[in-house]
DNA sequence: AATAACAAGATTGTCGACAATCCATCGAGA
DNA sequence: TCTCGATGGATTGTCGACAATCTTGTTATT
């Protein structure tokens, strides 16, 4: 799990006050320890991380670059707090990014790789039936696969912004709405699925299969958020 | 062309000396005043701005959300200098993500939308006509075109990515490698074919036609850093 | 009672100074 | 002559204090 969270930090130590405290709060926002809308106090913040207020000042303009907080100016910073419609709209771009990342690694993927990624999802599978219910790995699991694949496309513009940004946010909404139950089994065969379809290097079954994974998932959001008008849109 | 480059500012007066100057940085980076792969130097630039270095330093760690700098801790930033082979990259995304928010423009694009967009396009073409050889303002117009699907897709997260950091760097670009000089022409009559399919309602094609023309200025980008190998790769 | 203006407190924004780190030049030794 | 190390200068990182702005609670007026 470290390896995954610390991704921010630029290479194995950070040096910089600003960076480190950058780390630990995208991680605190992520699992939710300073919730969504909270506000963000600078001395508070400061003395709780113990440092002076400058290099705070730079780590949170670094995360609203990640679009993890909302600044406004003489007022203060706020954990975002997406809508269910935007995390919906991330969702949508995702199908986009990640199926055109999954046809890249189809492409592009070594022999290495693909077999590494498939030990992961055996690990995966096992993980989910010890702890059966709790589907607590499967979460940052089910992202440690996307993110694999992300990377395994080799085009490293795809992998900042897909690594980046949206992953942190994709992340931070599964901590809080929990994935419904029946998913992870479902999701770990999807997972397979897509990867049989890198082995065989068909790119563009390989980019279907992700696409529809991704829309699953987005269609799962939308029924959770919205049960009520599911005969009203058809 | 003031409103297009200062969509940075977050409304109409920004009121922070970060958020100013991270705007000057920002022209001044994309009109190449400060080339690519140049250091920034922190003394030089506050004094140039006028300011200290705290919110300097501020306005560097923005420019480095958005990808106009690289920082190195305790060595200092310079200004992001693309290789030829992420340039391309990058167009690939905006294959993807423009694509897409081309289909949703076609979905969600008002009529008045169309009808000012229409009138853009029209604008452009008397500006062709007007300084012929020299393309300039199609430069910005054509960015002006594209800018204006993604904000008329409606999905506000899309805007934030391809109006935000990849946005900045294609603007950057193209005021360095100058666009061909028979391009605009056809450029222009593309943008009215998208826009006709938009009309039309018919986001299969807009998608379709859009993903074409970006496609054809990724292949520009490629034959021109790469004018050797064309009979190789065919 | 409700609204508006005011004032006190707290928070954000900005600055200049000091500390830590890096870089380049110079010198010593092999 | 070349390599390695040291030293001085410059740059980046950090801090605490002060100024500007906002928020909130109070008071006075309609």
């Amino acid at each position: 799990m470290a390896e995954i969270i610390e991704l921010n930090d630029t290479s194995s130590e950070v040096r910089t006050l600003a960076d480190r405290v950058s780390g630990q709060l995208i991680t605190a926002i992520v699992r939710g320890d300073i919730p969504p809308g909270q506000k963000i106090s600078e001395p508070e913040l400061a003395r709780t991380y113990g440092i002076s207020r400058g290099p705070l000042r730079e780590a949170i303009r670094q995360l609203e670059g990640l679009r993890l907080v909302v600044r406004i100016p003489h007022v203060g910073a706020r954990v975002v707090s997406l809508s269910p419609e935007e995390l919906v709209e991330i969702y949508r771009i995702r199908e986009a990014l990640e199926g055109m990342a999954c046809r890249l690694a189809a492409e592009n993927m070594s022999t290495d790789e693909i077999n590494s990624l498939r030990e992961l999802l055996y690990q995966h599978e096992r993980n989910i039936q010890e702890i059966d219910g709790r589907a607590y790995f499967q979460k940052e699991g089910d992202l440690d696969f996307h993110y694999r694949i992300v990377q395994s496309s080799k085009n490293s513009k795809l992998f900042e912004l897909l690594g980046g940004e949206l992953y942190h946010l994709v992340r931070m909404y599964r901590y809080q709405f929990s994935v419904s139950k029946s998913r992870p089994q479902r999701a770990l065969k999807e997972h397979h699925r897509i990867l049989d379809a890198i082995e065989e290097r068909d790119g563009e079954l390989a980019e279907l299969l992700m696409r529809r994974h991704i829309g699953r998932a987005r269609r799962n959001i939308e029924e959770r958020l919205n049960p009520t008008n599911k005969e009203e849109r058809e």
